[in-house]
DNA sequence: GAGTGGTCTAGACCACTAT
DNA sequence: TAGTGGTCTAGACCACTCT
């Protein structure tokens, strides 16, 4: 583990463990440069990690201090931290995860697809549509799109589990980032029956784009949430 | 403007001038500490921005890259950058913001506000109930509280125009940051009927905890947001 | 092995806040 | 004016990727 997270995993500990409380003063940077026997520049590294994570705030000539977090919120935060994971199997761990797969075909790309995923000869994409369901119920509705070239050999039986895990874990690539978009909507007749709600009832939809470590995009999708399984938490900061 | 922000806006508009392209390698930080006249520390630094905002991808071993983004995504990300900003002004910059007051008082803190924004003793707090309108059509739904001793002097007309700029401009007090949940949600027969959509309709349902620069909590927010007006978009990285 | 980005340091100097 | 955090540097050394 790298220094600086060290220090921020340190720190973060003594806050949730209650050494540090809401609105107490952190030491000063230099007496933390001393106790974990490092620079300036590291120090406030580890620093801008729980600010941006939400569990502290800098005020430049004045201090360090824990943010006034009530306690519901505090262990929120600890649970998710920032680093928020792709695919749903960290997200539920200890449940179970399943899919049922309504579409698994290769087709040539929509020219929406094509632009968004910057596909323009070899335009051959999978086309899945899944239901996955937590515990048997289902929570969302899936359709996806990913070239075949970049991501080759993808199996049904790999969609029924985890597309991610056969990325990583088969193909070794990694996934460096994606961009999303979320909206509300009524459930169009398909969506209300796989995910049994009523047609027209309250949905998130979510658009999503996900990159490789290259920077190329690999997937675009359209999900589906079923409101009570759907909730997005964010810290905005300065 | 800081060295590293000059750097990184720099790059951000040969980026969005198609000077840089996607996929195209970025100059290695060695070079680009020559063109800038900086250390690879700052030149570090101005790339983190860049990546967090979702222009472009590090590969350590390899180089720099621009990401493989649709036009329209690279132009969406232009213009709301990733510095979301607080308050309604900006983000409708425009269109006319105005707001009709359902509710202006001042009243003992429920116990679930208490604990939120960690009130004790002087738990009296404003209760605020609002529908906004953009150009004339509602579009939000916003009950909020705050406490009257950490906003004092809030008068109806400021809740008519924009809170945050009382909070800014006549406070002289900093938005530090927020805490926010999104969920989906049928809307209530008040909502449905301020807002003129249907009972049970979709809306979005978004809980937030506004901090001042000091780390205190001082506005807990629940807002309904019409679909149509509604979006919220995000980059995830590594 | 050559080339890329990442971490960390020690210290100079700057910017802001309180008193 | 004293005390706090912020920026920036020059350079040592590390970690990873490609050929």
């Amino acid at each position: 583990m790298l220094k600086y997270q060290a220090i921020a995993e340190s720190i973060r500990k003594k806050i949730t463990e209650g050494v540090y409380k809401p609105d107490d003063q952190l030491p000063k940077s230099s007496d933390l440069e001393k106790t974990y026997q490092a620079s300036k520049m590291t120090v406030k590294r580890a620093l801008d990690e729980l600010e941006a994570d939400g569990l502290i705030v800098k005020r430049r000539g004045n201090g360090t201090f824990v943010k006034g977090l009530a306690s519901n919120d505090l262990n929120q935060l600890i649970r998710h931290s920032r680093r928020q994971l792709f695919g749903m199997s960290k997200v539920y761990a200890g449940h179970k995860v399943t899919s049922k797969i309504l579409a698994f075909e290769i087709i040539e790309a929509p020219n929406d697809i094509k632009t968004r995923l910057r596909l323009d000869v070899e335009s051959f994409v999978y086309h899945i549509v899944r239901v996955r369901y937590l515990d048997g119920t289902p929570f969302s509705f899936e359709t996806s799109y990913m070239p075949i070239y970049r991501i080759p050999n993808l199996k049904r039986q790999d969609a029924e589990q985890s597309i991610f895990s056969y990325i990583r874990n088969k193909l070794h690539l990694q996934i460096q980032s994606s961009h999303r978009i979320v909206r509300v909507r009524g459930a169009n007749e398909q969506e209300a029956e796989e995910l049994k709600v009523a047609p027209g009832s309250p949905v998130a939809d979510v658009r999503e784009t996900y990159f490789l470590a290259n920077g190329v995009p690999f997937n675009y999708s359209i999900t589906t949430h079923e409101p009570s399984h759907f909730a997005l938490e964010t810290v905005l900061v300065s």
